[in-house]
DNA sequence: AACCGACTCAACCGCGGACGA
DNA sequence: ATCGTCCGCGGTTGAGTCGGT
């Protein structure tokens, strides 16, 4: 232990210890720590209020408060904010943060972001209780209906690994789905809004790469959450994001993908599939996908029938009230879609390009 | 009442990115 | 290009509280 470091308690105070830029104010200040008083509060709050956030290392100098700008941040942030909530989380928010942690993996201060009135720190020590309480319980972290978007196939979600999930996106092989979208091209003429910076990823080969496409990406689907006025939960994953923005757009453009009645899958999600798969958004970017001669080259050979043995693509918008209907679903499943499009794009796709490079 | 372990949550720490000099 | 400072993030700690014995 260093000379400078003192056991900690009420109100114990340390030397000025971060900013090191102005020695009068070290010798003169002495910064408390441990928790606040409502006096301290008081004056932080004050502070704010007359000069708003931000310079946080000026409190201390403008207000006399034996406090350092990280911990009056803090402060300010987790406690002081107005529309701050407190107290337990309800079962929604609850909710909310298993899926969104199912999505981002540890990202507290982006999980706050899709919380209104709920810190970064709330929802992480939330989370950590939860997994305490799950791994003791022999449960698994995630219920039967949320799946971690990332390494759905590769990691079991068991309730003894409850670090994967944030560690994943940076060191996986690109799956079948990644590279679809990475070579996703799009026809320039046809599609207005077209993205370069997509368009131009075909390399996929080493993860230094891998990882500015991906920062690439993040920022054109920041550019799309803005066009589309999509949620910011988005963010998370990019290339599903742009998807699904992309494909809400066709969606208004195309009639309805077919159903998927005869694709190969699993018996027991097909109630699962069947209340998702045709929502316009996913609708929409199957379509898109289906239709991009770059990745299927026989789009003319449409690759599915239905049940009925129609071609529901050559179907006029007759069933508008399905779709009408499908929309409310979507939106009520609309967290759960965005685990189902991974999924359904899986299930579509893999058959079909197995098919057509095998042959 | 006293003790003790489990739990919660506020606060701290270290690190890294952004930015300006 | 380098350095210093500020800020925000995620991980960790530890004081206080609760519940069981």
């Amino acid at each position: 232990m260093s000379p400078l470091q003192i056991p900690l308690g009420s109100g114990t105070v340390l030397p000025h210890a971060e900013s090191g830029d102005d020695d009068e104010l070290l010798e003169k200040s002495i910064l408390r720590k441990g928790p606040w008083t409502a006096e301290e509060d008081e004056i932080l709050a004050d502070y704010v209020r007359n000069n708003g956030t931000g310079n946080w290392n000026a409190v201390s100098k403008r207000t006399g408060l034996a406090r350092c700008g990280k911990s009056c941040r803090l402060r300010w942030s987790n406690h002081l904010k107005p529309d701050l909530k407190k107290g337990a989380f309800n079962a929604e928010e609850q909710r909310k943060v298993i899926q969104l942690h199912a999505l981002m993996g540890n990202k507290w201060a982006k999980m706050a972001q899709e919380l209104p009135g709920r810190t970064d720190n709330e929802i992480k020590n939330f989370w950590n209780t939860r997994t305490k309480k799950r791994k003791r319980a022999g449960l698994p972290l995630y219920p039967d209906d949320i799946k971690p978007l990332l390494n759905i196939d590769k990691k079991e979600n068991s309730a003894d690994d409850s670090t994967h999930q944030a560690n994943v996106s940076q060191n996986d092989s690109p799956t079948i789905l990644d590279s679809l979208f990475i070579d996703y091209k799009l026809g320039k003429e046809e599609h207005s809004s077209y993205i370069p910076s997509i368009l131009d990823i075909t390399d996929i080969n080493t993860s230094e790469q891998q990882d500015s496409d991906y920062k690439q990406l993040h920022q054109d689907s920041d550019m799309l959450h803005k066009s589309f006025n999509l949620p910011g939960i988005h963010s998370a994953y990019p290339k599903v994001d742009w998807a699904f923005s992309r494909g809400l757009f066709l969606a208004s453009e195309l009639p309805p993908f077919p159903s998927f009645d005869d694709i190969q899958r699993d018996d027991s999600q097909a109630e699962h599939y069947e209340s998702i798969i045709l929502s316009p958004s996913t609708s929409g970017l199957l379509k898109s996908v289906f239709y991009q001669p770059n990745i299927l080259e026989d789009s003319c050979n449409y690759p599915f029938e239905t049940q009925r043995g129609q071609n529901p693509a050559m179907k006029e918008n007759s069933n508008q009230k399905e779709l009408t209907r499908l929309d409310s679903c979507w939106l009520e499943n609309y967290d759960k879609d965005q685990y189902a499009l991974k999924d359904t794009l899986f299930a579509v796709i893999e058959p079909y390009v197995n098919r057509n490079t095998s042959s």
